[in-house]
DNA sequence: TCCATATAGATGCATTTGCATTTATATGGA
DNA sequence: TCCATATAAATGCAAATGCATCTATATGGA
């Protein structure tokens, strides 16, 4: 069954990949100026922190923050080889593993955020009334929230 | 100076980048399993198609698409290589050249957007009513408008 | 119990990206 | 006119990504 999308579907798609492009390339730029390491090392140690010293399985950090399987696998190998994470086999399944924060991921994280809250200000704040984010949140969440859900 | 965004802010860039994942993630999906190239092709050949006999210089497309220059440049390379783009030294400025789309471009581009129609429907047009979709847009674009032009 | 199948995670290899730098031309004063 | 600076585009090299595949363990029937 084909359904072609509409007009302003399209545009909204097309949108969505320049906004996204314009506001990473923002944020990017900051961090790296800063010295810091990219947002996929931010977001994985917050969602780590999150989760405190219960930890994560990878496969529950990567489903939380869509990133592809390899994808996961190595920036955990790179926060392992920084000292930001700590693997350790999972008790519970013989496959997996479980994943910990040390307190230097802890005290990266915090040295991002001045520069990262900064950049997403710069990149998204600025352009947006408080409602208009408001709702540009909710709109966003009803294309994935569902999607993730199903996985 | 100093400005912490909101929580509305950061939930709405961190749902932008999410749904950016998702979405993308769809729609490649589909591009690749029809045995079709990404959409920075796709993208690329609908402007260059769109600027007709008369062209784009490298450096529009790489601001209407924001590209990364470098970027740009290699994804030109393999249009090009690939027979579905022309690149020709610029009349006008010496430093530069002018791309126009081949026969066999609009052929692919042609090919691409029935898979890639249906991909966007599924990916954003599937969650979200008419409505929501054009507001969708219409807060996106907010995000890259003015930084577009400022550049 | 056994096996077919599913899931967790890692990895070799080719391609792509990012970064810094390079080459070449353009441009706007002094 | 000349030069300092800006812009267009390419590129060498290191790092990251994508893809397919692989290993190992788990799980749900027959």
């Amino acid at each position: 069954m084909i359904d072609r999308p509409s007009e302003s579907v399209v545009r909204a798609w097309t949108r969505l990949v320049r906004a996204h492009r314009a506001a990473l390339g923002t944020v990017d730029a900051r961090l790296k100026a800063a010295g810091l390491p990219g947002l996929d090392w931010y977001d994985a140690l917050l969602e780590l922190e999150r989760s405190g010293a219960k930890g994560l399985r990878p496969f529950e950090l990567q489903k939380q923050l869509l990133f592809a399987q390899y994808n996961l696998s190595r920036l955990v190998d790179r926060l392992d080889a920084a000292g930001h994470v700590v693997r350790k086999a999972s008790a519970a399944d013989g496959r997996g593993q479980v994943l910990t924060i040390t307190a230097s991921g802890r005290a990266l994280r915090r040295r991002m955020w001045p520069v990262y809250a900064q950049a997403i200000e710069d990149a998204v704040g600025r352009h947006l009334t408080e409602a208009e984010a408001g709702r540009l949140g909710e709109l966003l969440a009803k294309l994935y929230e569902r999607q993730a859900a199903s996985l």
